[in-house]
DNA sequence: TTGACGTATAACCGAAGTAGCATATACTTT
DNA sequence: AAAGTATATGCTACTTCGGTTATACGTCAA
């Protein structure tokens, strides 16, 4: 888990995870949300590879990233055993997870 | 959020939060629970101040700290915009929090 | 008030992370 | 095979991290 915090402990990491969220991207698409050089954003990738966030394939000559669920649902599950520490957003929080539950257990 | 994932990103400081979680302590007693010695915990412990995820009081000549939970809450409310990600897992998860969800309604 | 206790900070260390530039690798198209 | 495109890695300089020892400071007890 150190591994996935620390990823996303860096805005451009986060940002690059919002992107991947809506699609699956090339390298070169994620570059145009950025500032920095692609060799920067390489390195970016490979931290958030190494913690399991991400995952790329091959597509012809491009590489395409896309999300990897299982280590942002580990650090999200560690998470939430603490959850009763902002119960003020319970409220809110509650009522989305509960239709989520619902839609998991329709979906069963 | 940058400092609070970064702050969980090391081991140690993420079991301060879990013995927080069970209450609150002292310095020496959060001490008791580590090899390292007393400056390196309190090193730890302003990482985990300046990320808003705990916080201090002093108690005679003890500091006692608690966990704050909202720096807790950011976080874990930007992971679960990505909890479709990992919806194998949301069976499991969605139990958890359907429950908590009901315990919440039922605390009102 | 003196001395022990509890905690924080400072100074320092080696290891590891970060950013920029240059370069290497790999696939595609011609 | 050559040239171009897409992506990754190396290198170097700089910063940060996690730990140590030494020390400062406030509080309590005697």
């Amino acid at each position: 888990m150190d591994l996935a915090f620390r990823a996303l402990a860096d805005p451009s990491r986060r940002e690059i995870i919002g992107l991947l969220a809506e699609r699956s991207r090339t390298v070169s698409e994620l570059l145009e949300h950025f500032e920095f050089t692609q060799p920067a954003l390489s390195k970016h990738l490979r931290l958030l590879r190494e913690a399991g966030l991400v995952a790329v394939e091959d597509d012809g000559r491009f590489r395409r990233y896309r999300i990897v669920g299982e280590a942002l649902g580990d650090i999200t599950t560690w998470l939430l055993h603490y959850r009763r520490f902002w119960t003020g957003r319970l409220d809110a929080l509650g009522g989305v997870l509960d239709r989520e539950a619902k839609k998991g257990r329709r979906a069963r």
